[in-house]
DNA sequence: CTTATAGCTTGATATATATCAAAATTAACA
DNA sequence: TGTTAATTTTGATATATATCAAGCTATAAG
């Protein structure tokens, strides 16, 4: 299942990267931005099924995912798995490492990927340098609260269509944002992992998609989905019982 | 409800602050730390229902609590809430708002409180000469990460009398750490209060705690709360349905 | 190409929690 | 200190989701 990661490596290029609006939107002269090459490798290809860090390993550095598709879970004493976050190109994973010195969960890619490590103390000593950067790692930080806050939200108030319709509307955007369709994408997860995500079983995912399929406003087949009204669905989102 | 929050404030002095190991556990000489003070400032009482940030806010400062108990709350469009956390003295409040500028929640006292303010710009610069000022933020950070990981954790996988417990051991180890009993402490919040925090009804949460009371893990009434086997409730924390 | 396995859907039923309601208790306030 | 409002508890019932089960489909492996 889990394939051999391998080791060879090359130089990243933050100056010529063309995801660096969604990965580092900071203004760095060309100095400065070779700095920041200088400071981040290029991984070669994380197989589909292989994990890119686990629990309990050494923290030492984040990751940009160049290209793929992530989770990231927390797996607690008794077995019990949570999908913390299905991230994608452009985004940044293993900021729960830095507090404790060692990663809190496991990233495991779901379909052949490539990452940027980034090796913190490194990204630390250069912001110290440079302001824009520095601002910008806390900015990426704080984002990863508030993206957390609001699954919180999700999980502790929203009802199980809510929560689906949330969710792909959160994808469409992402989609949207990489230039990708907002309406019609593969899902890159399972029913399962998607109902770990929402605090669900995955038949009841699997309902949940049936019913908004027969409501019109997707197309669901296997991982193959369309979205037919979004407005529909933001509808849906924002329900209540009462 | 909401008093009027005081105007009045003054000089904050980490260096002799009884706090300083939660709050800001940093070897500094005694300069560094004199610059610290510098930038950091006591504020007045924010009397019990006073809001100390509220969601749109400009974010220009962190707070670290120095009395008292808040909570922090969200709110989306169609009037659902979350409360996201309950914080007390030594920790450090409105992280959420640097990814944007502004806050992302409310924060609610709720008792009597004091906070020492902390200006978000002047703390990095700060940060950026005194590197373990620097890493003593992203880990505070990453904690914040890591906490709300673990709420999701118990929202999307626990059950609601696993899920109080979850959190009365959590509040128990908090005061302990602050040198109180971790046996016999007051909540702060009420059961709708809880409720929210742990995805439940009020209803819900009374009865868990009356269920909890009944398997003699615990003595409550109102507000007051006595643990009476913590390793029992660790127990319950831990039970899967299968 | 065939077979095995993992993933998905759908139905029937069980169950945990929500909802509704009322009474009891506590806290806030004038 | 009396009065009102808020909070809490508990019961009866409703409902959303989980569980169990079976068949189906796609994907991976031999």
């Amino acid at each position: 299942m889990h394939k051999p990661v391998p080791n060879n490596s090359l130089k990243a290029a933050c100056s010529t990267c063309n995801l660096r609006k969604l990965c580092l939107p900071v203004s760095l002269s060309n100095i400065e931005m070779a700095r920041l090459d200088d400071l981040i490798t290029r991984k070669g290809v994380y197989r589909h099924g292989s994990i890119l860090y686990r629990s309990g390993d050494k923290f030492q550095a984040l990751y940009a995912i160049r290209t793929g598709f992530f989770k990231t879970q927390i797996l607690n004493e008794d077995g019990r798995e949570q999908v913390t976050g299905f991230q994608m190109a452009g985004e940044i994973i293993g900021m729960d490492g830095i507090s404790s010195d060692a990663h809190t969960c496991d990233a495991v890619a779901l379909e052949d990927s490539e990452v940027c490590e980034i090796p913190f103390s490194r990204l630390e000593d250069l912001g110290r340098e440079l302001p824009p950067l520095q601002r910008h790692l806390h900015r990426i930080l704080s984002r990863e609260i508030v993206r957390d806050q609001n699954i919180m939200l999700l999980l502790g108030s929203m009802r199980a269509e809510e929560r689906l319709a949330t969710f792909l509307l959160n994808l469409s955007q992402r989609f949207a944002v990489r230039g990708y369709s907002p309406t019609s994408f593969q899902l890159r997860m399972t029913r399962h992992e998607i109902g770990s995500y929402l605090g669900l079983k995955l038949e009841t995912v699997s309902r949940a998609l049936s019913h908004l399929q027969e409501s019109k406003l997707i197309n669901v087949r296997n991982r193959s989905l369309e979205i037919l009204c979004l407005s529909g669905l933001q509808a849906c989102m924002g329900k209540r019982t009462r």
